[in-house]
DNA sequence: ACTCGCGACGAC
DNA sequence: TCGTCGCGAGTC
């Protein structure tokens, strides 16, 4: 008899898969997408049958046996093995690690992958016989099962007691799966508006693949699309993912989901436990899961029957991981519905240059929502010029006359700054000398709350000092603002109302933002100070004035996607203010939104306030185009660093030397020094490669990332690479 | 990643 | 001379 070798993926971070030989014990039971014990060096591994065993020839002394099948059926669908397939390719990442990011860590510890899924109840033969002779005094047991009549039913909608345990045991009622239970609307939708109903009518005129950029502003009735379609999805017995940008996000999503479906809609993020984890993951692959809200790393949740994906906020960085294996979860997405044929909705009201680009090309459909649900159009930005005036820890008069109009008028105000802390600096003013972090080539951050120097790049802290570490002078000034300043500064100046901070470091505690928020909600807090958090997911109905206190350093960032995350954040938070007039009756003021800056005639800037952000993309686009930029070409970025100065360097110049004779139609730029070079103790560099054509780069690197572990120079340092980097540093 | 083996140096 | 520390190689 013939013997069988079949291709493991192991959690190694090498770029191959593994053959074991296949003991006859397993032999026909062993399928693509099982996991599998397998012996490795000296140590025994999970890993996962990426295809079916194949006849084995010639010499088979090296290979070893597999051990144990640790799943009785296909844990990981063929669908799954072939986006994990593609996605190892496309990145550059091993294959065993990208298998392992499918799995939670349960299942990844070669736990079963069982889950009792009783959730519905279903009347037998006998039952119904039973139903006709039942003496009509046992009236909880006949309600039960007239109750099971007309079909299964979720437990949950069931009375509880005796009366289910003999119903159960007599035969008369037996469990069904979530998956086999019929699907009902737990509420009726709300009417549409005459837009909305346009734009929905333009989201059905589809079938089979399909993107389709949903582009409306804040309150403009997304979500209501969404749960739509959605909706359609679920009556056909389909599944539907729907991703949010964070954590945060997906509380309101879930519940709004639930509202709509009642059961089966499950959550799936970093923030649950390893087992609600699993169970949700479980839950998708069963079906018994017919909605999932997750977060990035729910794009790759084995569902058995796909049939529609959402990405809200689709701009968002956080959809991109920025460790270890660097994926797009909207650019996966993509590639998810193409290969299941199925549509993509992407939502937002600032989208992605890339993604603007896919509307224009033709690649997305873009369908417009511009008007506000109940509400006003969306202020104007207007720019506040800084210039001569006096700034009040970085608050110019204006902008507090400001703030003292709206709230005198009833109003509240938003006031937002992308940076946490008191100041940025802390600067010696007798010797000049700056509180450095001893790790980053980076400044402390004064908490003064805290009394602490934290440094926002590697974490490190220490007490604030109260001399200089230099000359010992004791004249020490915290220079540029943070929102904790800003906060003081507001405070102090309007002490008679309430203002509250939003930053991580206020919010650390769960609970506390929602508490604010009904803070905001009542009134009671009248001045919001900011960071991003304030831009994402909440409407502040009350919201009169947003005041950005800085936008310039945007301008002059180094990073190319810069000016594209400030449009993005700025429209984003200005959309957070303006109720219409009608809605809370009084004399509610006017919504504006001003924009402090140095630099008021700035084309980016002047765009977005003329035309907002649709008009700075354009400029954006066109510049991008000049200089050849993405979406205009395609990037990907060797990483590398290491404890000792001159390594990555090194390790980059021999890498460079690999790839030049190979790089048809791609520039690799000189290995350099990332923008801040070093960083929580490591010297970091990279190296860019550009091209125009997504194959061409996409061929060089399969033609050398694998060679480049075996550089010598390779052997002490950590390098990565990054396929359509999020940014440059 | 992990684990092993090999050669370098150090108190006994 | 027996230890462990630092590296290079290999993992079906």
């Amino acid at each position: 008899m013939s013997l069988e070798l079949v291709a493991v993926a192991v959690p190694v971070p090498l770029y191959k898969t593994f053959d074991y030989l296949v003991p006859a014990r397993l032999r026909g039971r062993l399928q693509p997408g099982m996991r599998v014990k397998v012996p490795f060096g000296r140590r025994q591994l999970v890993g996962v049958a990426l295809e079916a065993p194949r006849e084995a020839g010639g010499d088979l002394a090296q290979y070893r046996h597999v051990e144990e099948l640790l799943d009785e059926e296909t844990l990981l669908p063929r669908e799954m093995l072939g986006l994990a397939r593609w996605a190892a390719d496309y990145y550059r990442h091993p294959p065993g690690e990208v298998i392992w990011a499918l799995l939670p860590g349960n299942l990844r510890r070669g736990q079963p992958a069982r889950l009792p899924d009783d959730a519905g109840l279903r009347l037998t033969r006998s039952g119904s016989a039973a139903l006709a002779e039942l003496p009509s005094r046992k009236k909880a047991l006949r309600s039960l099962l007239q109750a099971l009549g007309p079909g299964p039913q979720p437990r949950s909608a069931l009375p509880r007691g005796p009366a289910l345990a003999t119903a159960l045991e007599s035969g008369w009622v037996e469990t069904v799966p979530a998956a086999a239970l019929p699907f009902t609307l737990a509420e009726t939708p709300p009417e549409l508006t005459p837009e909305q109903s346009a734009a929905w009518t333009a989201l059905q005129a589809t079938g089979g693949f399909d993107v389709a950029l949903l582009q409306g502003v804040t309150g403009s009735g997304k979500t209501e699309l969404y749960l739509r379609r959605v909706a359609e999805v679920l009556e056909r017995g389909g599944q539907a993912l729907v991703l949010a940008p964070e954590i945060g996000l997906t509380p309101q999503l879930v519940a709004r989901l639930q509202q709509r479906f009642g059961e089966g809609v499950a959550a799936f993020h970093s923030g649950m436990s390893e087992g609600e984890r699993t169970k949700s993951w479980l839950r998708a692959r069963s079906g018994a899961a017919r909605v999932v809200v997750g977060t990035r790393s729910a794009v790759f949740l084995p569902f058995a029957r796909l049939e529609l994906i959402v990405i809200d906020e689709e701009h968002d960085p956080s959809y991109k991981q920025q460790e270890g294996f660097r994926y797009s979860a909207r650019d996966v997405a993509v590639l998810r519905a193409q290969r299941l044929g199925i549509p993509l909705i992407l939502g937002s009201a600032t989208p992605a240059l890339e993604t603007l680009h896919n509307a224009r090309t033709g690649r997305y459909r873009r369908i417009e929502l511009s008007a506000r649900v109940g509400r006003g159009a969306p202020p104007q930005v207007r720019a506040l010029d800084l210039r001569g005036q006096t700034l009040q820890h970085g608050l110019s008069a204006p902008l507090l006359d400001k703030v003292q109009q709206h709230l005198d008028a009833g109003g509240q105000a938003l006031l937002f700054i992308n940076r946490r802390g008191y100041a940025p600096m802390l600067l010696c003013h007798d010797c000049g000398w700056i509180a450095p972090c001893a790790h980053c080539d980076a400044r402390m951050t004064l908490h003064r709350g805290r009394r602490r120097l934290i440094c926002h790049h590697c974490g490190a802290q220490q007490p604030a000092p109260s001399a200089c570490a230099s000359c010992g002078g004791k004249n020490l000034q915290p220079v540029g603002e943070g929102t904790e300043r800003i906060e003081d500064a507001l405070r102090n100046r309007f002490p008679m109302v309430r203002t509250e901070r939003f930053d991580s470091d206020r919010l650390a505690k769960k609970g506390e933002l929602e508490q604010l928020l009904a803070g905001i909600r009542s009134g009671d807090i009248r001045i919001l100070v900011g960071t991003q958090i304030l831009a994402k997911g909440h409407d502040f109905p009350g919201l009169s004035l947003v005041g950005i206190v800085s936008a310039d350093q945007a301008l002059y960032g180094a990073d190319f996607r810069a000016v594209e995350r400030m449009g993005q954040l700025v429209t984003q938070v200005a959309g957070r203010a303006g109720r219409s007039a009608g809605i809370q009756g009084d004399a509610a003021p006017p919504a504006e939104v001003l924009l402090q800056t140095h630099e008021p005639e700035h084309p980016a800037l002047q765009q977005l306030m003329r035309g907002g952000y649709p008009a700075l993309a354009e400029l954006l686009l066109a510049e991008r185009e000049a200089a050849g930029l993405p979406p205009y070409s395609h990037l990907a970025l060797l990483r590398a660093e290491s404890m000792e100065a001159e390594l990555p360097l090194r390790f980059l110049a021999a890498a460079r030397e690999l790839l030049a004779p190979h790089a048809d139609g791609v520039m690799l730029s000189d290995p350099v020094p990332a923008l801040m070079e070093r960083r929580g103790g490591f010297t970091r560099a990279q190296l860019l490669l550009q091209s125009g054509s997504r194959a061409a780069l996409q061929k060089l690197l399969a033609a050398c990332v694998t060679r480049l572990d075996g550089l010598p120079e390779a052997r002490k340092v950590r390098w990565s690479v990054d396929v359509d980097p999020a940014d440059l540093f």
